[in-house]
DNA sequence: ACTTATAATCTAATCACATTAGCCATTATA
DNA sequence: TATAATGGCTAATGTGATTAGATTATAAGT
């Protein structure tokens, strides 16, 4: 019998599930289980299986933080926008720790993919940068710093990393605040080199 | 027929395994095939089976960095010595790719344990940080960035998700330098309060 | 409507580990 | 030298992924 099931309608289920139990949990036999059919019958649309379930999930991932990164963005310049970003992508891994862990993961043997799959993320960062007056390169450092903050920091806490009772949403205000002024102090850089105009990848 | 085996042995022949041919690739199979038994025989070693082999490896990466941070701090003071550890845990993250996965992706399932493993590396920051004329609560919040930023930066350095050519030792300065930069702003900050003596957790 | 092709499921079988049970030889020790 | 502890083994079990091939249901064309 036709269930009516879609590819994104599963990897939507799988998500769910990963959010639950998280993402090692999330097991075909599982998954068939949930969708009322039987494992082997998830290879109509996953024909590479667990693996590419896996991909699905970290691609779906990044597009829905993407996604509410832009909307996040929009309207807001400068410091409130890179506040807004980095706002969203930490309550997207504490919302989602399931599918952040699959962000992550997948990325832990594979990679191209994972590449691609940032990238969009990343564009914003920069189309952010542009109102401030760096160069290139600089806009670059920045980009890698706060990703590198925000990807271990949310890992850290999405798994209770931080012991101390201290507030966390502090430690992150200090940490934003303290990437800013760093931002604010490098004003009247350089002038921007065309060599980087291509290449947004970070 | 005895081997001569221990279990210290065995975790450094499977966290060169891991570095290798990633964590994901060190099964009790061959492990055992490498040490020259069969599998069912590593029970002798790890009553908890694969998963206390994984737990095994993550505390042994933290207790190796650990030991690396605190020679690496030794002799050194404020930034040098903050520069020096952050210096040694970029380089053990490269340099073991398979272990810093195990530190991190341990932690993703279980927890506790990572929370004390840790636990060293954060009082040594703690340590070189009172040598800056902080508030016990700023030196929560500054240890708890680099962590974050240290564990981000190098998890997606070690996975090839830097893809633009331009230096990632410069982005790392860069970051690093910035970070410091919000240390020395703070300055004259308010004295220690005693209730934060006790728990150096972050 | 009727036949054929396509798509979605299923059952049965296979594989790759991990894990358990229970036997045996070797080493250490009382 | 008995005897217990140690470390290794073979055989068997269990779980989940994956493959092969049959089956049924939907869709398309006549």
């Amino acid at each position: 019998m036709k269930t009516g099931l879609d590819k994104m309608t599963i990897i939507k289920v799988a998500a769910d599930m990963a959010d639950e139990k998280g993402i090692a949990n999330v097991t075909l036999k599982v998954l068939a289980a949930k969708l009322g059919i039987k494992p082997p019958s998830l290879y109509k649309y996953f024909n590479g299986g667990l693996d590419e379930l896996n991909k699905e999930l970290m691609l779906y991932g990044w597009r829905s933080l993407e996604g509410e990164i832009t909307k996040a963005a929009i309207g807001k310049a400068k410091d409130d926008a890179i506040l807004a970003i980095c706002s969203v992508y930490r309550n997207f891994a504490a919302g989602h720790k399931g599918l952040f862990e699959a962000m992550q993961w997948y990325n832990m043997y594979q990679s191209k993919e994972n590449l691609q799959a940032t990238q969009c993320m990343v564009s914003v960062f920069f189309q952010v940068l542009d109102a401030y007056d760096l160069s290139d390169e600089q806009k670059v450092h920045i980009v890698r710093m706060f990703r590198g903050f925000l990807q271990g920091f949310s890992s850290i806490e999405s798994h209770g990393g931080y012991g101390n009772p201290l507030s966390v949403n502090d430690s992150f205000d200090f940490a934003l605040r303290t990437m800013l002024n760093g931002i604010h102090d490098l004003q009247g850089g350089r002038k921007s080199e065309a060599a980087f105009e291509k290449n947004q990848s970070v």
